[in-house]
DNA sequence: CCAAAAGTGTTGAGTATACACCCATGA
DNA sequence: TCATGGGTGTATACTCAACACTTTTGG
């Protein structure tokens, strides 16, 4: 059996929704998981993060065909038959932007009727975080081009996307309370000083320079290295995470 | 443009899975979301919860026909064109056990192609939860039988059904330490004991009943009702939860 | 009047927050 | 030597957990 999707559904900062009532069509009879009728497509779209210039930005694809021509989205497209909905993920960060070996999470699934007017295509929302964007390349043929956009400054985006860019983002900032997932944002070694930019970037609030390190130390996630960040001013110690797999800790 | 799929990921439970890595294929042109080729079905399938005789259960249906006949499922089937997720999800319930308007919530998606060895079925996975197990009744010629089953005690499941079950498990006992939550598995109107009897259940740990008391009514969830509800004994005090929506509130 | 469940406060421990100064280096 | 970012400790407020007896009713 192959790897389960790799996803861990959890954030914390969400407001109520629909819950009660929905339409509940009469009973159809589905001729047990195979009927002839068409049927909906299914497609990955992948919010990838990263921090460049001390801001939180993700990339965005421009279309370069279909209804939602010359419009920004994320990366992605369709499932193919016998591959999992991770892969599909890779496979199309890594034919967008040359980056499918990061971590990569689920998110939820997105199945509008309405949010493709030209086809039913059920999306699978993705995040991804990379440690560096200048990494990122354009590679596709398929798309018109990419880039970065701060996360605070988004262009109008196709489909539902802009739903999508909320959901990622409100996780990311949930696990960051939670997980190391910060470990994924950060250079193999960095200072604790880029760690707790990091935070305050991500978090949008500032945090206490003692209690931050306090609390991280204490948790024994970083190991300290022997050599130092030598810059303008005093030196830096260089730590770096002890585990790069996930791990749920009361962080902050 | 219609309500957004109901369901926020937030569970905070679980552990490490895979994160990177994982085959990349190459580059494929997918000729942007519109293939010849075969893709994927789609399909949704419910965890529905309640409790019974003071335990957590949820509920099973007898696969009829197919290649996983005779097996235990949660009641599921394929999306229709045109319809939102959640609307195929409550359609299935409702076709299922006549349990269609009740609080749903989406969990994640499975898409591994073994997971069903006859065709490539994405699986969308939902969490429901109702306050009667009694009301349900197997009414569906599509299954050859429905049944509660306690959590703890649950037999060998159809697909990768065992996993959801677990991840509904999961997101449930998560959500019970940070939403108000629980009011969809109580009848509208309850005694402190047993909603301090549900969160036991539950989350499977003794509560101390002072404690527990004095968190809930400080949150001010709760309205106090005038009535009281008779036994052998004292008389215990009525309470409702103000609100019904799902809020987002450290609970325990 | 007895059995059984309902209802009620206080204390101590541990955790989170607020806060300011010295240190090491390069220029 | 000075400007700049690196590094460190303490006191207080608050939150969480442990704990047992009285009250009310029906039988």
């Amino acid at each position: 059996m192959r790897a389960a999707e790799s996803g861990q559904g959890d954030f914390r900062g969400t407001q109520d929704t629909q819950i009660r009532g929905g339409s509940v069509a009469p009973r159809v009879a589905d001729g047990l998981r195979d009927a002839p009728i068409a049927r909906p497509k299914v497609a990955v779209d992948t919010v990838l993060f990263a921090i460049a210039g001390g801001r939180l930005k993700c990339y965005l694809v421009q279309l370069g065909a279909g209804s939602a021509a010359g419009k920004w989205a994320f990366p992605g497209g369709l499932v193919h038959v016998g591959e999992t909905l991770d892969e599909a993920a890779r496979r199309e960060l890594s034919a967008s932007t040359g980056q499918g070996d990061r971590y990569l999470e689920q998110l939820f699934s997105f199945g509008d009727p309405s949010r493709d007017p030209t086809a039913h295509v059920v999306s699978i929302a993705y995040m991804a975080l990379i440690d560096d964007a200048g990494a990122v390349q354009a590679c596709s043929q398929k798309y018109a081009g990419g880039q970065w956009f701060e996360v605070a400054r988004l262009p109008a985006l196709a489909y539902d996307h802009a739903v999508m860019a909320d959901y990622a983002l409100r996780r990311l900032r949930a696990k960051f309370e939670y997980t190391n997932i910060a470990c994924h944002l950060l250079k193999r070694n960095f200072t604790f000083a880029e760690l707790e930019e990091l935070y305050a970037t991500v978090l949008e609030r500032p945090l206490d320079r003692r209690n931050f390190r306090r609390r991280i130390l204490a948790m024994g996630l970083l190991r300290r290295l022997a050599d130092q960040r030598r810059g303008a001013h005093r030196p830096a110690a260089l730590y770096t995470f002890r585990q790069h797999s996930l791990q749920m800790i009361e962080m902050l």
